[in-house]
DNA sequence: TCGGTTCAGAGTATT
DNA sequence: TCTGAACCGA
């Protein structure tokens, strides 16, 4: 296939072509990593070593894995409908609703995102007469979503004190509510299927005879459940082919686990590890700023970048003395490069956490730039459609207590919360759902939910006979949302996007195949689009080398609505609009990965905000700050700049932050300063730092004025300290006086240094104190929590 | 049931 | 400083 594999590189050509054995492809930034990843997948069909049935290739985010179909459609003459190419959740869904029986689910069992999951926890907990002060919701749904993590149902869980039996307590009753009303959250859709693959040996056996070669994108994303999954889906006779960057793992806080890779190499790749160093996107200062950066993580696998794009541009570094005035320097270098040609799409400014985007956010505004922000609410998590989406789910469920909640009483139909808290009684005491519990409840406002339940039954006959995209016009005007949208004030953007609504259900038909006249709630059994796709394509049952064991694979015959209702659970849709107009492009540096950009400002770089202070408690947290800069970096094809701001308002107050480390473990020669180095870190007035904003209001006013208080001009190092004298964090660079607590002379320890301890394992040095004798270190430990400890006493080493 | 007021908390985020 | 959630009075 020479086709195929023109112009890759030898090492990506070894990728591609590597034999049916388990492989490890490290991958660095820029390195053509989903190009290897889809070609590996198109030479392996195209050879006729794999038919399209026997691979399966899992992502993350939907957007990869529509990426990764439409090149397999550029490059074979293949239909991809029916090949197992999606993310783990979409995976996961395909499998459960193949095989709903075995999962002891209703076959249009509807999905929970994040926030109906909190909802319905919150539900759990006041039928339970928790004390939400004690329980706050939100961990309680961290806890249960980590339990899961860790393939732990509620009784395989861990009880070591009152608070975690409790925990437990509600993890229980929350799964037995989830089963009553016919509803898994994400994580669920995991283990579900993990756990049905391990104890059902006919169904294992089938898929792993049939998946002969699984591809995973972004290994190093991994979290501890999906690494068990695909170990058990890939048999004896699969190949595993892992991609992955252990050096952008920045997803440790949801659960990722990067020691999967690691631990993949060592138990399945030892042999195989192919490392893809050339990066084709970036030129060399900025290449050798990333890797001399993240050559400071002492764990890691190990490459580094290199480019025969030439040395480019430096890296460009400025400081300012105020935030706003960083946003203003921002802005005079976006107009003079936009003044030069560069469009404004390929300039993005990225920063370390979302409230750093106002203010600069503010400075664009008011120059007219054209900007998007990327973050915020997205279609299908917009009030408005979940509740016509909850409408949709009572059609689809009357069960679902969630849906039913949702929109009970809205738009208002005086239903308030002392009814349903009566209803919820009823329905508690006869074990049945508040939609049926209706019909038992007594009372002056049962008419009121009388009236409700007519509402959604009428909705539902007619959704029977109708198509999807008109039984959900149906449904926003029956329902009266589009009237109660009508008597609100700013309602008139909320009546379009559920006039959009209307427009995603066509958009969802048309991209699965599916019939627009099939009446939205009859199932598909044969018809083609969404059934199809569930099941192994008749052209392709021939492929599967063993035969499916009997009841292995069951019909299955979903709904034009479940499927659409499916669909909008695990694929929240667009981010907000903007697009179209050629702006300026302003997120996270988390939300830039995987992005490229001509001109990348990453700004904010201060102590305490990048590397974020709260990293500091955490296990590996430094390392993945630091992973988190190298990302930032790599994001530049030609021009990188780099600032931070001796001050920054932050919850209202001013903050004096010190420069980030980050700025100072970047390699001198490729660096260029266009404010004076070092300057304000000990002299706001030092000499001369270059550039127009020099005269741009740097004079006495701003610093002698009451705004910032005489003291820090006057010694700025001290007031800085100030800002710090709480955490004390990481401050190793000279002005030990900053520290409010001296700290001991022990050099073995630092603040975010890991230490091990015999009995609480790992953990985190978050503070120090003392001297000789009564040096204390305090220490968070990633299971025990935070304890201070006397050196002289514990037995502490450095990890 | 609705609207205003008060208060705590404020990091990154996909499915 | 700003935001969202909780709370209280009409």
């Amino acid at each position: 296939m020479p086709d195929l594999l023109a112009n890759l590189n030898p090492q990506q050509r070894a990728a591609v072509t590597l034999p049916a054995q388990h492989a490890l492809i490290l991958a660095g930034a820029g390195s053509g990593k989903t190009r290897v990843l889809t070609t590996r997948l198109a030479w392996l069909i195209s050879t006729g070593q794999a038919s399209p049935a026997a691979v399966l290739a899992v992502t993350f985010t939907n957007k990869a894995a529509k990426e990764m179909l439409t090149r397999i459609s550029a490059m074979l003459p293949i239909s991809t409908r029916g090949m197992w190419v999606g993310t783990f959740h979409g995976l996961c869904n395909r499998f459960l609703r193949t095989h709903h029986r075995d999962a002891a689910l209703p076959q249009s069992f509807q999905i929970l995102d994040s926030q109906d999951q909190l909802a319905a926890i919150k539900r759990v907990l006041r039928g339970l007469n928790v004390d939400d002060q004690k329980f706050p919701p939100r961990n309680v749904q961290y806890f249960i979503n980590g339990e899961k993590e860790e393939g732990r149902r509620p009784d395989a869980a861990e009880v070591v004190d009152e608070y975690s039996r409790r925990m437990v307590d509600f993890y229980r009753a929350y799964e037995e509510q989830c089963q009553r009303e016919g509803v898994v959250d994400f994580a669920e859709l995991l283990l579900r299927s993990y756990e049905l693959l391990q104890r059902n040996q006919p169904l294992r056996e089938h898929y792993q005879a049939r998946f002969r070669h699984i591809l995973v994108d972004e290994f190093q994303d991994t979290n501890d459940l999906q690494y068990r999954w695909l170990k058990l889906l890939a048999g004896p006779q699969a190949s595993l082919f892992a991609v992955g960057d252990d050096d952008q793992s920045i997803y440790a806080f949801r659960g990722a686990n990067v020691g999967n890779m690691a631990a993949f190499e060592r138990d399945y790749a030892r042999d195989n590890l192919i490392k893809l160093e050339q990066n084709y996107r970036s030129h060399a200062h900025i290449l050798n700023a990333a890797n001399h950066l993240i050559r400071q993580n002492i764990r890691r696998l190990g490459k580094d970048l290199w480019t025969d794009a030439g040395e480019g541009e430096p890296v460009r570094i400025y400081e300012s003395l105020t935030d706003s005035e960083e946003a203003q320097w921002l802005l005079e270098e976006i107009r003079s490069l936009i003044a030069d040609g560069s469009s404004r799409s390929e300039i993005a400014i990225l920063y370390r956490s979302n409230a750093q985007s106002r203010i600069l956010e503010h400075a664009l505004f008011s120059a007219s730039v054209p900007y998007r922000v990327y973050g915020g609410l997205r279609f299908f998590e917009r009030a408005e459609i979940k509740h016509a989406l909850a409408y949709l789910r009572l059609l689809e469920n009357p069960d679902d207590d969630t849906a039913f909640l949702r929109v009970v009483n809205l738009p208002a139909r005086g239903i308030g919360a002392r009814t349903l808290e009566l209803l919820q009684d009823q329905a508690r005491a006869n074990g049945t759902s508040l939609y049926r519990a209706v019909a038992m409840v007594q009372g002056g406002a049962s008419s009121k939910l009388a009236q409700f339940v007519a509402l959604a039954s009428r909705l539902r006959s007619q959704a029977q006979g109708l198509p999807l995209t008109e039984a959900i016009d149906n449904v926003i005007e029956g329902s009266g949302l589009i009237a109660f949208y009508k008597t609100e004030r700013e309602g008139q953007d909320r009546i379009e996007n559920l006039r959009e609504l209307v427009n995603a259900a066509a958009a969802y038909l048309s991209e699965n195949g599916i019939d627009r006249d099939v009446p939205a709630s009859v199932g598909l059994a044969n018809a083609a689009g969404t059934t199809a796709t569930l099941l192994p394509r008749a052209d392709l049952q021939d492929v599967v080398d063993a035969p499916p064991a009997p009841g292995a694979v069951q019909q299955v015959a979903l709904s034009p609505l479940a499927g659409f209702l499916a669909h909008a659970s695990l694929e929240s849709g667009e981010r907000q609009a903007g697009e179209g107009v050629d702006s300026i492009q302003m997120m996270t540096v988390h939300a830039a990965k995987g992005l490229e950009f001509d001109t990348v400002f990453v700004t904010g770089l201060e102590e305490g905000l990048f590397p974020h202070e709260n990293s500091a408690a955490e296990v590996d947290g430094l390392e993945e700050e630091r992973r988190l800069m190298y990302v930032a970096i790599t994001r530049a094809r030609r021009r990188l700049y780099m600032s931070f701001s001796q001050t920054r308002l932050l919850h209202g107050q001013t903050r004096y932050n010190l420069k980030s480390r980050f700025i100072d473990e970047l390699p001198e020669q490729d660096l260029k300063w266009l404010t004076a180095k070092g300057r304000g870190r000990y002299d706001a007035y030092g000499s001369g730092y270059g550039g127009a904003q020099a005269d741009a209001g740097y004079g006495g006013g701003r610093f002698g004025g009451q705004r910032n208080g005489g003291a820090f001009a006057s010694r700025p190092v001290a007031t800085r300290a100030t800002s710090y004298a709480g955490t004390g964090a990481w401050r190793e660079e000279g002005d030990g006086a900053i520290a409010s607590r001296s700290p001991p002379r022990d050099a073995r320890f630092r603040i975010g240094q890991g230490v091990a301890h015999a009995r609480f394992g790992e953990g985190v040095v978050t503070g120090i104190e003392g001297s000789g004798e009564d040096a204390r270190v305090q220490v968070k430990f990633a299971q025990h929590g935070s304890k201070w400890l006397a050196l002289a006493i514990a037995k502490l080493d450095p990890v």
